[in-house]
DNA sequence: GGTTTCACGC
DNA sequence: GACGTACGTGAAACCA
């Protein structure tokens, strides 16, 4: 059984090229529309397999049909420059793949494959046409389906002739009667206006024909209509022609020589390494290997197994060698060492026993340029040894540098500056189960090209910095903050075992009964933890109204689960089920999984060069979502108590930082006088946008007024916000029209900042932070949006991290000097949160928000609020 | 092991 | 006219 594809080339390129961001590897060449063709590719091949494959492009700019209609595609834009130099690189990969491809001068793709196709059922060949295109529906019969994209690139409806009747309600052939009266806007095809998909449905169904209305136009019902149709014929009947695939069209291309057999070449393996398709080696079988590139550069190198001073210079790179992600768990394999002397591997074993190598490791002056100072230092405090004179993080660095770097991997950053001898850790010990450490000459050879990398990249990295005006954001913020955040994560918070064991009892005999409960409403008993199984319960068991879908079945969100409360007494016991599920597995349960079993505390990570914005995330466990909101959550925070007896949990938090940035960046008199005022902002917001006295502010106002405010804060949509408030996007977006309107300056910062995104390419923070926004300038609608709202809210949220960064390292210095035993334990992005001995409360109380508002000056005073307790919870 | 859905915080 | 919409982390289900 012969099986064709046929591939409408230029149209997946288009798609794929508008679907996907614009990707560039290294060399600066653009590489989304080659990987986008590349991977439906494959995923055709792979679920169709083909014995026979053509991919059809377009030719030139002029086809038959503009002798027809020399307006035909009038309207269409140029082909981006980025998505026309992209195109010969499909080809050369096709022709690596030994796909066959086919252009025709003055014929589109369309009529090579209508030709083909039709060529391919005489002979009784299954055919598969893949396309974007709508128009090449016409083309579907018994022998011939065709895929086409629907959103992103590899998600396909296939048609056949019962999925376009369902669709369209009429035959496929008609499809091209349809385009006749429709037009096609994209094609600059006019068809009949005030015709559109209803109205032409309506006439093929009752005519059967675009012919045969004309023929007998006084059957056609509606004056307007009618008068439309007859003023209109020769345009429809020219649209119709317009529409039509040449099914005779001359190719000269023999249907036998399409044949296709899969062979993967090393040629095709290198293409892909040159346009880093990484993830796409590994699907045609070949593993990207450390071999390659990176080894055929010699390094040389040394394992050392006793220390001479004179290695021990004052400017060396330094890497200490370790396999886990949690480095409180970390096993040192042994560290890497590059300096004007050379490259060395240290093995653990020689490293510690030398107490030159120690006390080296410990010495202040010396000027270390390290891979992930934080990293290193609190891995080495956990052998009882404190890093000192470091002078260079490279990952920081790196971050600083472009945030939007997906992997700060030293093999990447230094790659990306023509580096090429350094190998990523993840391809040298590979991932997950396979992961292995190599003998000692391979791990030292390894580690040891780590070392002169980094030594080699310090200089072009710090000259970067230099360039983006970073150099006082790296080295007197970020670099000290590495150690202030090491020292937090390395002192561990306590918390109370049996609290967190008695509440998982408490929880679990709650969840039994709900669970029964649900089920017994429900009338059997399923797995309500389950998405699919609980919406089949709902929506076919229940016939409860179906609200929301996601891809792949019924939505069972929160949002949902609100809006059918009062339809069945089930859905709130489904809602409090989720509430303490969620309680139980991932806070008591989950944290009394991370509990240090050296400490009995808990140590999580920072991780300070990942978000887009600066602000610091935390993992393992993350420590910045432990509930608050409702007091059920909120409980879980009695857990966590001062590690020494008679101490106390301090908190101290920002109030409004993020709108006070805003009043200051966009030097709003209003907002400004509100903040100088210490107004409720919320209530100021509220009588602001709906125009009334402070007195007249309902609560429900004042609810909007927040959630408008959050919204500026967070960058949403006027969608999001419609959302958030459960009213329509239009009235969302008179809301924001209003808040603009009431704080002009804000208004104008808006736009400014966009423009400025456009013209610069990124946005900053105070502190000259960077983000870049290549979107800003895309066609897409979607796109271009939310890089517009993401250079409005960067600079304000970003900002707002600097301002708290500045506290804390402030805060470090200050505790540092005052000598108090206090020790600063989380930062939960305005908050952050202390133990102390009680009698060095009062002194907090007066230091912390001293130290928090004075952080940085701006036209707004930074308000702070402090608290404590015995235990997190209690300090409110 | 990867993806999807849901839910928590700011 | 549709698109699919703050950022993070983590758990569980489900599919392969």
């Amino acid at each position: 059984m012969k099986k064709l594809v046929l591939i409408d080339g230029s149209g997946i390129a288009y798609r794929a090229f508008f679907a996907l961001p614009l990707l560039n590897n290294d060399k600066g060449v653009y590489t989304n529309a080659v990987y986008g063709f590349t991977t439906m590719l494959l995923k055709i091949i792979e679920t169709e397999k083909p014995t026979h494959l053509l991919v059809a492009f377009d030719a030139g700019k002029t086809t038959f049909r503009h002798k027809t209609y020399k307006e035909y595609k009038g309207t269409r834009q140029k082909t981006p420059p980025e998505l026309s130099e992209q195109l010969p690189l499909i080809r050369e990969l096709l022709d690596l793949m030994g796909i066959q491809h086919y252009e025709k001068d003055q014929y589109e793709a369309d009529d090579i494959i209508g030709t083909l196709s039709k060529q391919a059922q005489q002979k009784g060949w299954t055919t598969k046409v893949v396309t974007g295109d709508k128009d090449l529906l016409q083309l579907v019969d018994d022998k011939v389906t065709v895929s086409l994209t629907r959103k992103g690139i590899t998600d396909m409806d296939d048609y056949d002739a019962a999925k376009v009747f369902e669709r369209y309600e009429i035959e496929p052939i008609r499809i091209i009667d349809l385009k006749g009266f429709m037009g096609d806007s994209s094609d600059n095809i006019p068809g009949v206006p005030g015709v559109g998909e209803k109205t032409a449905i309506k006439l093929l169904k009752q005519f059967g024909s675009l012919e045969a209305v004309f023929e007998d136009l006084e059957a056609v019902s509606g004056k307007k209509l009618k008068e439309k149709l007859e003023a209109n014929q020769d345009q429809a009947v020219m649209s119709k022609q317009l529409a039509t695939i040449d099914i005779h069209a001359p190719v000269d291309i023999e249907l036998d020589r399409l044949t296709y057999q899969q062979t993967f070449s090393q040629e095709l393996s290198e293409l892909f390494k040159e346009l880093e398709f990484s993830s796409l080696l590994n699907r045609i079988g070949f593993e990207e290997t450390i071999a390659g590139e990176s080894q055929e550069i010699e390094v040389k190198s040394e394992v050392l197994t006793t220390i001479e001073d004179s290695l021990l210079l004052k400017e060396s790179a330094l890497t200490v060698e370790i396999l886990e992600e949690n480095y409180h768990y970390a096993e040192i394999l042994g560290f890497g060492l590059a300096n004007e002397k050379g490259c060395y591997f240290v093995p653990k074993d020689v490293a510690f026993s030398s107490e030159r190598f120690k006390s080296w490791l410990q010495d202040e002056t010396t000027r270390k340029i390290v891979y992930d100072r934080k990293r290193d230092r609190v891995a080495l405090k956990w052998q009882g040894l404190e890093l000192k004179g470091v002078h260079f993080d490279i990952t920081l660095a790196s971050y600083l540098i472009d945030p939007s770097e997906s992997n700060h991997d030293l093999a990447a950053i230094a790659k990306r500056r023509d580096i090429k001898y350094v190998y990523s850790d993840e391809a040298f010990y590979g991932k997950g189960a396979k992961q292995q450490i190599p003998d000692e000459d391979k791990l030292a050879d390894h580690v040891a090209r780590k070392a002169k990398a980094m030594l080699e990249l310090e200089p072009l990295l710090a000259e970067e910095l230099e360039e983006n005006h970073q150099s006082s954001l790296f080295y007197e913020l970020e670099m000290p903050l590495a150690d202030v955040l090491g020292e937090m994560e390395f002192k561990g918070v306590d918390i109370s075992e049996t609290t967190l064991k008695d509440m998982g009892v408490e929880l679990n005999d709650k969840l039994i009964q709900l669970e029964k409960h649900i089920h017994a409403l429900a009338g059997t008993e399923f797995n309500i933890n389950s998405p699919k199984q609980l919406g089949e319960i709902l929506f076919e068991k229940m016939n409860l109204p179906v609200i929301k879908k996601t891809k792949t079945g019924y939505s069972t969100s929160a949002d949902v689960l609100e809006k059918l409360q009062g339809h069945h007494e089930i859905i709130d016991k489904i809602l409090e089920y989720r509430q303490l599920g969620k309680l139980n597995s991932t806070y008591i349960e989950g944290l009394l999984k991370v509990i240090h079993p050296k400490t009995g505390k808990i140590h999580t990570l920072y991780r300070q060069a990942l978000t887009q914005t600066g602000r610091l995330s935390s993992t393992d466990p993350n420590l910045q979502n432990i509930p608050i909101r409702l007091e059920e959550g909120r409980k879980i925070r009695k857990a966590f108590i001062p590690s020494k007896k008679d101490w106390m949990m301090f908190a101290a938090d920002y109030s409004q930082i993020e709108l006070r940035v805003l009043a200051h960046i966009a030097e709003d008199e209003n907002l400004i006088k509100a903040f100088k005022e210490d107004m409720d902002i919320h209530t100021k917001t509220a009588m602001d946008v709906f125009g009334v006295a402070e007195g007249e502010v309902t609560s429900l106002m004042r609810r909007h007024a927040k959630a408008v405010n959050f919204g500026i804060v967070y960058g949403i949509s006027d969608y999001g916000l419609s959302q958030s408030l459960g009213i329509t996007r239009k009235e969302a977006g008179e809301f924001i029209e209003k808040y603009l309107d009431s704080y002009p300056g804000v208004r104008r910062y808006m736009t400014e900042i966009v423009q400025q995104a456009k013209h610069d390419g990124y946005v900053t923070t105070l502190l000259h932070r960077r983000r870049y926004l290549p979107e800003i300038t895309s066609r897409n609608f979607n796109r271009r949006s939310f890089a517009e709202r993401t250079a409005m809210n960067t600079p304000i949220q970003g900002s707002a991290a600097d301002i708290i960064k500045l506290a804390m390292v402030s805060m470090a210095e200050r505790l540092k000097e005052e000598q108090l035993e206090a020790n600063m334990l989380l930062q939960v992005h305005d908050e952050l949160i202390f133990e102390a001995p009680k009698h060095e409360i009062d002194r907090l109380k007066i230091i912390v928000p001293e130290v928090m508002e004075n952080a940085k000056a701006l036209k707004v005073p930074l308000k702070v609020e402090a608290s404590y307790g015995q235990t997190w919870y209690d300090a409110k």
